[in-house]
RNA sequence: GGGCCAAUAGCUCAGUCAGGUUGAGCGCUCGGCUGAUAACCGGGAGGUCCGCGGUUCAAAUCCGCGUUGGCCCA
């Protein structure tokens, strides 16, 4: 890994570091190196094992993998186990879809250990390609020794953390309304359930009042809905009108709200209304009606309090102003029915289909019945007006099957009790960015419902709860408080294996359905079974601080280290990971289990929307390694913002990293082949050795600025900050300014000391900034380390490198400042002046009023010299050289002199100031101008260009003599017989004879009087006034106009 | 429908907290330099600071109302 070819080529930098790593045990060294630092319990958020890396999860653990780099080498000893998701619903869909199954009754005939044991398979099999990608960024972590939510170890860490929230008094089973697939049979948490636009029935139904004239209109788009109807609601806020209105000659009483009259008669298609009486919502409360499916419902709700009007909070004057609420179905009935002690009625089984209690539908598929019951409203006279309507509705977020609403018997962790604590405990952890934390995160908890943590699923962790046989929470007719009251929950195999009435070995038993399902606890004469649930597998992850740690199993680590110290995920998770962990951490051990986080965005396409299959706008990592290579990705993932602001991936941007390396890479190179020539050992590098001059002790101060804003920016877990403030120094300072600077002194005599002076600086910036670039980009890093030292295995064991305080000199850094302004300035009157650079001028003039920026010139001025390539450089406050130039006031010459006016304005124009004052004379009279007929600008004299800079202006001489001219050709000719050198491919230090013809006797003289110098810098042997003698190379250049021709011949010995 | 975030040069982004002539890099273009050469340096062109309104002597910045995109929630 020895040769560093010409050009940056990431490819191949990586294969050769990757088998370097391989070959060496880079990474477990790295540990090693490592180990007896304080501890850093860092905790990866596990990605779920049903898809493959993309470029958002590349840039999570290319993040991730940084910190931890960085943190490694700043001394800590970091827990890096990275964590796979791998239970729950997206897995079994899957595999369903594998098997070609349809619904639960497919995986039961199937047989649930048999699923079970192909869900681990799949989830394995992706685990496995995941590790490969992941591996394939770079991103050191314990691969070896993932931790899987589907390890009995893990599995009993969800267990116990439960049992502690069920000692806390926090668990509960109910009834609740929740999101239900169909298909999938279970219940599904609120992030879960996606929302996509669908056509769905709107029609508006007719309830005939009970106890006198008319009826209540209400509006749904949910028809299947209207068999449950238990009561309507009003609103307490809105005013009511009794409508008379008439259609095709017949007349009906109507209740809508007032504000909705019009629209609603509208709908109805009415020829005629009139409005008879209004009334408060409040007035008709108590007023009951008949069940608009009666006949076809026989068992409709007609329990004491049903089918009456109501007030509810949620009614609003929308539609009808009237709501239908069925209380076994909507969340928001539910909650009102339960409020006003009605019964609940749910005559939909957990598939979607009506039981027996739906009478005439019973059998039918919910929103298959949607047209009969449309059918039948419209037979009974109910149905006022029947449209669609297009809106966003629920949906599995797995099969994409439409959710529908159920009261359904379920187990909660009550959250809602712990809701101060929680807010509390969010103040515990310290969030980048921080806004993140005090607005959404906060919002988000104190809106917060109870966590429904039950799925009717199989693939997942079992919930560890034994209740009565005969009270099972299936059993419509259980008591609720009882059932929590009597339930056993299981905190572990050991105690698993003691309670149970079968006989269990704790060191082997999976804890995985079927298993425990056949296990019974007897206690006092009565039998428990397991409720068949398994937990929301959002629980799995909220438990993975301490479940990484095996904890309870092993109790060491967890006391040492829990709390995490960091963890990082994008901002989805705000409402998913790092809330389910603040729930789980708050509910089971009453404090939050992170104590920072650092919180990054998506990464959407150029345009900033979502990377999606459908807009086919997909950048894969693979493909964007291909492009670019491995470090170069990982650098731009991580030169942006990279907390809370999303990325929006541009080819050209990936393309510009790419540059970056390759300055970087040059400047790495450099000075290679001149250490080696002189046996130089950049590692040996002592900055005692050699002289420095003024341009290496600013780089070194320089460079102790750049770690130190890197050390705040990390601090701040400001990643792209330290990232760009680094890349900023290698390209402005190092290469632009620093590499410069020093080339002339590369060529110096083997024992020079100005330069063993630049070899030591660069050694030691180039050693640093491989080092502080280390954790971003870790495979070209270790090339150049390899390379440059290769004392250690690998770059990644090695310390951060530290502020130096003794080499830190601001004053010099703004000095310096000052004169690469002025330096631009000044190339700006060269090039305006037309004199470039190669050709020396006599003088420049730095005028500035401010003092510093005097000083700061002064205290450089040699380096001023040699990098504006002057032989004098004058100081001055104002330059007095300046000519005043005449510019006529034409609104005070055009009234004073009438026709004459364009006559004075021509002689005016340009003149001098002494020439004003001597007087103007026009057609042979010198005439009288008043003071404000002109006013000057400052012009430069002749031969001199000037171009200010922020602080002051830059003039140059570019008056020539002959002896400038002499050097400026000779350098010209230096040039040219490099360039031709060069294109000989000649060695470095290879002799050659040279010819040389001028096609003008006094550019030729002039050049002659540099016959010693241009010898000596193209390393000729010999100097010629043949060209065309030369073997080698022979070349006519055009130099400034003239004709030079050159000849060079290799010497031969 | 609600909350949070974003929108500034062709592209990527600073600047917004703390109001005072919008900046940088890349790209483009013209020129220069050059034994780092697919590198490097300088000049130039290039902006309704997403829109509309308000506060203010003064708004990219503060406030309000929108538009577009992202995330989360309903």
């Amino acid at each position: 890994m020895d040769e560093i070819g010409d050009q940056y080529t990431p490819a191949d930098v990586e294969e050769a570091v990757t088998a370097y790593w391989d070959e060496h045990d880079a990474y477990e060294a790295t540990k090693e190196a490592h180990a007896d630092d304080p501890s850093f319990f860092f905790v990866d958020g596990p990605p779920y094992t049903s898809g493959q890396m993309h470029l958002g999860t590349a840039w999570n653990k290319t993040l991730k993998d940084a910190v931890i780099r960085y943190k490694r080498m700043t001394g800590h000893n970091v827990t890096d186990r990275p964590g796979y998701d791998m239970h729950g619903l997206p897995i079994e869909v899957k595999v369903e879809e594998e098997l070609g199954f349809e619904s639960k009754q497919d995986i039961e005939e199937y047989g649930m250990e048999a699923f079970i044991e192909e869900c681990m398979r799949f989830a394995e099999e992706n685990r496995e390609a995941m590790d490969e990608d992941f591996k394939s960024i770079g991103a050191w972590f314990d691969w070896d020794d993932p931790y899987k939510t589907i390890s009995p170890e893990y599995m009993e860490a969800a267990w116990y953390a439960f049992s502690q929230v069920a000692d806390h008094g926090l668990v509960e089973q109910g009834k609740r309304s929740i999101s239900q697939c169909p298909r999938c049979e279970t219940g599904l948490a609120n992030n879960e359930v996606e929302y996509d636009e669908v056509v769905d029935p709107s029609i508006y139904v007719k309830f005939p009042l009970a106890d006198r004239e008319g009826s209540v209109v209400i509006w749904t788009t949910t028809p299947w809905t209207i068999p449950a109807n238990t009561f309507v609601a009003v609103s307490e806020e809105l005013t009511y009108a009794a409508v008379r209105a008439e259609k095709d000659g017949d007349e009906e009483l109507i209740y809508v709200a007032e504000e909705c009259v019009e629209g609603v008669l509208k709908k109805g298609r009415y020829d005629d209304y009139a409005i008879e009486e209004t009334l408060s919502g409040e007035e008709m409360v108590g007023w009951t009606y008949e069940h608009p499916l009666a006949e076809e419902v026989p068992d409709h709700p007609s329990f004491e309090g049903a089918r009456t009007i109501y007030t509810a909070e949620y009614v609003e004057a929308d539609r009808t102003g009237l709501v239908h609420s069925a209380p076994g179905h909507g969340e928001e009935d539910f909650e009102r029915g339960t409020e006003l002690g009605l019964d609940i009625f749910c005559p939909v089984d957990s598939d979607g289909t009506y039981t027996d209690a739906a009478g005439k539908y019973a059998g039918q598929f919910v929103r298959e019945a949607n047209e009969d019951i449309r059918a039948d409203l419209e037979a009974n006279g109910a149905l006022l007006a029947d449209e669609t309507y297009e809106h966003s509705y629920g949906h599995c977020w797995r099969c994409d099957t439409g959710v529908i609403q159920l009261v359904t018997d379920q187990w909660f962790i009550s959250i809602t009790d712990i809701k101060d604590e929680l807010l509390e405990n969010i103040e515990d952890a310290e969030w980048h960015p921080q806004w993140a934390r005090d607005n959404r995160f906060r919002d988000f908890i104190e809106n917060a419902p109870d966590w429904n943590v039950s799925r009717q699923r199989y693939w997942g962790i079992p919930i560890p709860i034994w209740v009565p046989s005969g009270g099972t929470p299936r059993d419509e007719d259980a008591d609720r408080s009882d059932l929590t009251e009597d339930m056993i929950v299981i905190d572990s195999r050991e105690t698993l294996a003691a309670a149970v009435d079968q006989d269990v070995d704790p060191e082997s038993i999976d804890l995985h359905r079927p298993t425990v399902d056949d296990l019974t606890i007897t206690r006092d004469g009565t039998t428990y079974r397991r409720v068949p649930d398994v937990f929301d597998v959002w629980l799995d992850s909220s438990v993975a601080t301490w479940g990484t740690l095996g904890y309870p199993g092993e109790t060491e680590d967890f006391e040492e280290l829990w709390p995490a110290d960091l963890i990082i995920e994008a901002h989805d998770q705000t409402r998913g990971w790092f809330w389910s962990q603040l729930g789980m951490g708050t509910a089971a051990f009453g404090e939050s289990p992170y104590k920072e986080v650092l919180m990054h965005g998506f990464a959407n396409d150029k345009n900033g929307r979502k990377m999606s299959k459908s807009l086919g706008n997909i950048v894969t990592p693979e493909e964007a390694i291909d492009r670019a290579g491995r470090d170069p990705l990982r650098t731009y993932l991580l030169s942006h913002d990279q907390q809370g602001v999303d990325l929006s991936f541009e080819w050209d941007g990936l393309g510009d990293t790419v540059g970056r390396f390759n300055i970087l890479w040059n400047v790495f190179r450099f000075p290679l082949p001149y250490m080696e020539l002189d046996g130089y050992d950049p590692a040996d590098a002592d900055m005692n050795d050699g002289e420095l001059s003024i341009v290496d002790e600013w780089v070194l101060s320089r460079l102790q600025t750049v770690k130190a804003e890197m050390d705040d920016a990390w601090d701040d877990y400001a990643v792209h900050d330290a990232l760009n403030t680094l890349l900023d120094f290698v390209t402005e300072d190092v290469s632009r300014f620093y590499v410069k600077a020093i080339r002339e002194r590369m060529w110096d005599e083997s024992e020079s000391e100005s330069k063993l002076g630049a070899y030591a600086t660069l050694s030691v910036v180039l050693d640093e900034v491989i080092r502080l670039l280390a954790p971003f980009a870790p495979y070209i890093t270790e090339r150049m380390y390899q390379r440059f030292d290769g004392e250690a295995t690998t770059v990644h064991a090695l310390s951060y490198p530290e502020v130096d305080s003794e080499f830190h000199d601001p004053d010099l850094e703004d000095d310096i400042a000052v004169l690469r302004a002025a330096e631009e300035a000044a190339a700006t009157a060269r090039q305006q002046g037309g004199r470039k650079l190669r050709w020396p001028v006599d003088r420049v003039i730095v005028a500035s009023e401010d003092k510093a920026v005097r000083e700061s010139i002064d205290r450089l001025s040699e380096l001023f010299l040699d990098r504006v390539n002057s032989r004098s450089v004058e100081i001055v406050d104002t330059f007095d050289e300046l000519v005043a130039v005449a510019e006529p006031q034409m609104s005070a010459v055009g009234p004073a002199f009438g026709a004459d006016a364009q006559k004075v304005m021509q002689a005016v124009e340009g003149t001098t100031r002494g020439e004003i004052d001597a007087g103007i004379e026009i057609d042979g009279e010198t005439i009288e101008l008043a003071d404000e007929m002109v006013e000057y600008r400052s012009e430069t004299p002749p031969g001199i260009t000037g171009a200010a800079f922020e602080g002051g202006t830059v003039y140059v001489d570019t008056t020539l003599t002959d002896e400038l001219e002499a050097e400026g050709y000779a350098r010209d000719v230096i040039r040219r017989v490099q360039q031709m050198r060069k294109d000989l491919d000649l060695d470095v230090e290879e002799s050659i004879d040279v010819g040389l013809a001028i096609d003008d006797d006094r550019i030729a003289g002039l050049v002659d009087e540099h016959r010693e110098l241009i010898a000596e810098e193209v390393r000729a042997e010999t100097f010629g006034d043949d060209p065309k003698a030369a073997e080698d190379a022979v070349e006519t250049w055009d130099v400034e106009g003239i004709s030079v021709t050159i000849g060079i011949d290799r010497r031969r010995e």
